[in-house]
DNA sequence: TAGTTAATGTGTATCTTTATCTTTTTTATT
DNA sequence: AATAAAAAAGATAAAGATACACATTAACTA
């Protein structure tokens, strides 16, 4: 896939004219690179991607352009305690899902629970709070590593 | 408060001894600055508190001693979306806490639950992981915001 | 289609964290 | 105590991610 899902395009297209952006090759570009995979990404990465669609975007254009598909609410910003943040082009179809990483082999799982959201939610409101961007990171090692020396799990959601 | 509590300053220079380390002024005081307060910082704060109690400590041997001090468990590191990390001396007497965030005035509420702590725990195993490091924070907006148009909420734990 | 103005790319700056290197300090051994 | 060996210290430079500045280009508007 080398374009973003139409109805995807479309809302950030919208969101962008009506707060007075133009619609320039770049942005379309980095749109398609964001929305064509369901893999995360750093800021580099989306320039390579964005790249191999039109060779003109260059890394300050995607260092201005991810805040703005964070602010459409369609890509999320992932932070995965390495040195670069990451980004999550799932959050359209999956906005409350967690992630699992393993310290060993890296691979990061998703999973939802609606549990674990209801929960979330009261005990926010509780405080006094009105929720907005929930992020649960979990650490820890598969159990195959135990015995197996090495981890081959790879799951998604 | 100047130093910190003595079970916890046993428990990290017994570690430091076993592993071969050499307990200097420059890593007393900064355990000391570590761990006599309950507020979360950075490097760099802890820094210049380290300082007050000695002078000579740079900031080489501060980022030097913060994984230790992490790796004895008694200090969290603590993604809080800034530029910078944060750490978190409250995680010996509450291992399991998490994190709510107004993004509009930066006040970080800590919050306890315990059915959280079992849902987490059961997911985590049903996926076949060993659960290391949880780390689930909410950013949101404290609700006072909408009618009084500032923030005055302010609680631990 | 011309004018306005936002958005772009390039290069540079900044900020946090890490690495290097030389000197100092700690601990073990006479 | 004196000394030797090793670890840790400070100072400084380097690295890496992100933001900024500014001159140029291109998207929208009338």
């Amino acid at each position: 896939m080398t374009e973003a899902p139409p109805d995807i395009k479309e809302k950030i297209l919208t969101f962008m004219e009506s707060n007075g952006m133009r619609i320039t090759s770049q942005r379309k570009a980095i749109i398609d690179a964001a929305f064509s995979t369901t893999d995360h990404y750093t800021a580099e990465e989306l320039l390579d991607r964005a790249r191999t669609m039109d060779s003109s975007v260059s890394r300050a254009t995607i260092y201005r352009t991810l805040p703005v598909l964070v602010k459409t609410g369609l890509l999320r910003e992932l932070d995965l305690g390495k040195d670069q943040m990451h980004y999550d082009p799932n959050y359209a179809t999956h906005p409350n899902h967690n992630h699992l990483i393993c310290n060993n082999c890296g691979k990061i799982i998703e999973f939802e629970d609606h549990c674990l959201d209801v929960r979330e939610n009261v005990l926010v409101k509780n405080m006094g709070f009105r929720p907005g961007n929930v992020q649960l990171r979990i650490q820890g090692n598969c159990e195959e590593l135990e015995t197996k020396g090495t981890c081959s799990r790879r799951e998604k959601e």
